[in-house]
DNA sequence: CGATACATGTAACCGGTTACATGATTTT
DNA sequence: AAAATCATGTAACCGGTTACATGTATCG
């Protein structure tokens, strides 16, 4: 079924966060709960647990703020072992399980790939294009092997998927374009 | 949080599909190993409890097929209960609620409610259209609000939420084209 | 006779949801 | 003084994942 050979959402959004600036718990329910990427869970009840085990695991540390007053911050950061679980997490090879069962998860790596320079990004950014473009095709030849026996809004439900697939392809080749054009910047040049 | 409002996928899936035709564990587990609507689980571990659990609930009831024989099936059929509680799951209004956090699951839904008529499915695609074209601006202004303190791939990542929903309005315009346009099939009429 | 397909289940584990619990600090 | 915000947690519940367990029937 290869459903589950990586790192929960929740878990990838906490350690990306944390990655890009120490946050402690409040910070990150906050920050779940203001932005579209509270799509990744939100609620203590997941939070302050993940953390705990994040911690207990050593990817994380953390450090209470304001020890002396009487309410202490428990602020976190990666670990060295934290963060090489992240970059390894975050260059892994795209594959169709990922595409298939874990496409969320694909997408909330992408911003925190970036850390690790545009070229990762763009090797990320065509495996992705690669393998979505891949199995588009497995797709339409299912709908078109079924498409007799299939009633209308079935047959209707499957295009959404295949278009949507197109679509996340598309967008790709755009980012992709978007990022080799992005000014390396002449006027500071980087030698 | 307003996440739980709704049934699992699972269960709407099986209990969609045993709607369709009385399935067994196994007619089950084989359509979603070889269907792309396998995104729905699968698994023994799954389907196996699900099904109890839902014959518990009286959704659904199991017949005992080749009871002599020694390899016996068990055949579900919805009962009343059962029937009743997927007519209101799939006539339930469409929410931004569901927009954010069940967008699978709403797709799910649309091929089992051909069964209540071409009418409750344009009900369903016009809501649908409806509510994710009005979340879109939404996204669109935060967006514009955060764009100066944003990455670079954390802006292409919202870009591509963005293009996804608006991929889904198009398909839903073009899923009620269809659909309206669809042959009442005249060479029979229906006066 | 071995492989594959048919057929159903269980048990340990994991982690997310919901709801609850507590208390300090700041703003109105 | 009340309300909102800051801040951290726990506990019961639910259900999906993985892996295991068991046995029959059919096909090559």
């Amino acid at each position: 079924m290869m459903k589950q050979n990586h790192i929960s959402e929740l878990r990838l959004a906490i350690i990306g966060l944390i990655s890009m600036q120490p946050q402690s718990g409040y910070s990150l329910r906050k920050f779940f709960s203001t932005t579209p990427m509270g799509r990744f869970s939100s609620s203590p009840g997941a939070i302050y647990p993940a953390l705990k085990r994040l911690e207990e695991e050593g990817w994380i540390a953390g450090a209470i703020d304001n020890a002396d007053s009487l309410r202490p911050k428990k602020v976190y950061s990666l670990t060295e072992e934290g963060t090489r679980a992240l970059h390894l997490e975050l260059t892994k090879a795209v594959t169709r399980e990922d595409i298939i069962w874990n496409l969320d998860g694909l997408i909330l790596r992408f911003p925190f790939i970036e850390q690790l320079g545009l070229s990762e990004v763009l090797r990320f950014l065509t495996q992705f294009e690669e393998e979505v473009s891949r199995y588009i095709p497995t797709l339409e030849n299912y709908l078109d092997g079924v498409s007799e026996e299939i009633t209308l809004c079935g047959r209707l439900a499957m295009q959404q998927g295949i278009d949507g697939y197109r679509g996340m392809a598309r967008w790709a080749r755009h980012a992709i374009e978007e990022i080799s054009t992005h000014r390396p910047d002449p006027t500071q040049g980087e030698n």
